[in-house]
DNA sequence: TCAAAAGTGTTAGATTTACACCCATGA
DNA sequence: TCATGGGTGTAAATCTAACACTTTTGA
């Protein structure tokens, strides 16, 4: 094996992974106590190091599914953290990512075998090194690619009401929004399909359920929430 | 020294860097013919390893100074690329950052020293490994971020004519704007400032120039362009 | 019968876009 | 004197924001 660069040293590379999702009308991420020195017991991201077999994005990937069991997530890098002290025991740098999952999709056993829980948004606690910072990038970025992308949907169940779209849009954004205004958007998003089913359980009277079209989307992707 | 992670591998971390200039009337950046192994005369980024004790903020900005002789340029990063072979002499991951600068401030001697050139934006060769797709990205984000920060001033010199912004910003986003609105805009900024001062390098009528006043727009960040 | 969520249109105000002519000057 | 870029205002169209009542039904 030819060394090109064994003048420069080399350093460890992690992913961690910021993993959004909606529950009882908040928007919540997974963190947990960490179970590793350094910082054994910090509330913490999920991460792990990245293999010398793996990009950036399989490792992501992998480490998702290792935590939650599911694929072909939505997810997004959310940048690179490098400072030089950020990591107690070695010079580790780390590039965060942020996933969106149905909540309804993860196993509670799981969850609970990874010692994970979700947090409200508003209520995250000191974590450990960097990774509020990673946490406020990656929110803030979620934030902007929901503006232009239709990515909601994929925090909600395949079936949804308007209203719950609406609780989804308002604690994404922290402010409530006008239910007229929002379904006159809404009726204009073709995509965003009205079914014949209803949902009994949300309200007495029942709401419509919706369902998010990719096929129709991708034929004329005009989003604007 | 302790070693917390040693059942996992170690990797390369460079920093590769898109420097974005404004001339004659193009948006351009900064790229040179690779002069090491790997990929020797391909087309390239300017990048540079990651030292130990440095972060990935400082080694950009070392890498910048190192090839522009310039500080406290405006940078923000892009993000990490990853792929296994992306490199094809060892695993080396990279983050990219983009940089504003002001072409007059560039010494053309250390230009011509580093063997780069100023590249139109829309006739950028291809590049070594992944660098085409860091262009792409940073492109991206730049575009997006001077929609809301005013950070086009950057890219011109302190003093400016109104056609001279129109034009730049004209070149960034790839279409032409109406004068009257153009300026209508901007003079509801403040912080973009008339001076007595005329140019009369670009018309024989002369023109006003401004400048962009930092602690106004600091007391009062409203842009919007 | 009443509490609770679903569903539905209109209007005023703000923002955005389109558009054309006169001015000052150096060559 | 004329070619060149500098400089200026208005009106139509579009988009956004504010706002209140009726319906259905399970408890």
């Amino acid at each position: 094996m030819t060394t090109f660069y064994g003048e420069h040293s080399k350093v460890w590379v992690s992913v961690d992974c910021i993993i959004f999702g909606f529950d009882e009308g908040k928007l919540r991420i997974l963190i947990g106590k960490r179970q590793m020195d350094p910082g054994r017991g910090e509330w913490s991201l999920y991460g792990g190091f990245v293999r010398s077999d793996e990009s950036l994005d399989d490792a992501a990937n992998r480490v998702l599914y290792d935590l939650t069991g599911l694929r072909n997530l939505y997810m997004r890098q959310v940048g690179a953290f490098g400072s030089v002290d950020r990591d107690p025991g070695e010079r580790v740098i780390s590039i965060a990512y942020y996933a969106l999952i149905n909540v309804n999709d993860y196993e509670d056993r799981l969850r609970k075998e990874h010692g994970v829980e979700w947090v409200n948004i508003d209520d995250i606690p000191q974590l450990y090194s960097d990774h509020n910072e990673m946490v406020r990038k990656a929110l803030k970025l979620m934030r902007q690619k929901i503006k232009s992308e239709p990515i909601g949907f994929r925090l909600l169940p395949s079936l949804f009401t308007l209203t719950q779209l609406q609780r989804l849009y308002e604690a994404i954004h922290g402010e409530e929004l006008d239910k007229r205004n929002f379904r006159k958007r809404i009726k204009e998003m073709d995509f965003i399909e009205k079914t014949e089913l209803i949902d009994k359980k949300g309200s007495k009277r029942g709401a419509s359920l919706y369902r998010f079209n990719k096929r129709i989307y991708n034929e004329d992707p005009n989003f604007k929430l």
